[in-house]
DNA sequence: ATAAAAATAGTAATCGTTATCAAAAAAGAG
DNA sequence: CTCTTTTTTGATAACGATTACTATTTTTAT
């Protein structure tokens, strides 16, 4: 069967995605794209990095995960895919969830300062964690 | 004279770093550091990429400048080095500065929901600027 | 079963940034 | 001013994160 053109392909389940799925929606910490390869190595060996980015990727167009660019040189993955804030360790690089709920009406008042359509908005903390905390 | 071991070395005011930081100040957008180096090329041809990038970072670490880590693959400068808040668009990566007084109290609040020792805070607004508005 | 589409592993290429280092420039001491 | 020390520079190599490429395999639809 030919794909009518332009429509968007189908996505299948495939085996190396349903891990890494699971495994990002497993962890509440925000797993750069080399953490979720080491993981899912564990259960699919022969994994390689590509298709982690390739998925992760994919996931993240769908709306499925999303993908955190908070400061540091990686990028962050976040099985939650609900908006929320995130505190980030300015030493190690830890990223953990803020439970802070969404600063209301802030996008409305952005909007009325800028000729910019605004889609949404992300607010990140930096500070110390506790371990990098004691260890200074 | 020998430096006493531990002191801090003295910052020279070379022509290649004055005319870095005039001509990051002299713009009101967010410039990379390639864009820089195109734009400090006009005035000094010979300068490299690295002397940029090396005396960028070292003026942000005095202060003097900041570094921003919006998203993006590329960072960015900005020569206002005070605190305050960006629109980026997603479609052509322009940032603009907010005139958004910054949110009081957040990092109090921010503080009390976890163990980390917050010690700034970024705030950063997704949409379309009005070119890309038309474009789409 | 067969054919079409999508995804994969493996690898190469790319991009932004940092590191290295010999030579040049700047500042202080005599 | 001259000598010495320190800092900076330009040029280039190295690096790390990500993306692109491609032949092969897997999945899905017919």
């Amino acid at each position: 069967m030919l794909l009518a053109p332009g429509s968007t392909p189908r996505i299948r389940i495939t085996r190396q995605r349903q891990i890494i799925l699971d495994e990002l929606c497993s962890v509440t910490s925000h797993p750069t794209a080399d953490d979720l390869y080491q993981m899912v190595r564990r259960k699919l060996p022969r994994i390689s990095l590509g298709t982690v980015y390739r998925n992760l990727e994919t996931m993240a167009e769908l709306g499925m995960i999303q993908k955190l660019e908070v400061g540091g040189t990686q990028k962050r993955f976040d099985g939650n895919a609900a908006t929320h804030y995130h505190v980030r360790c300015q030493r190690c690089g830890r990223v953990d969830d803020l439970d802070l709920g969404l600063i209301a009406g802030v996008e409305k008042e952005a909007a009325a300062k800028t000729r910019f359509a605004i889609l949404r908005h992300r607010l990140e903390f930096t500070g110390l964690c506790p371990e990098c905390q004691k260890k200074l």
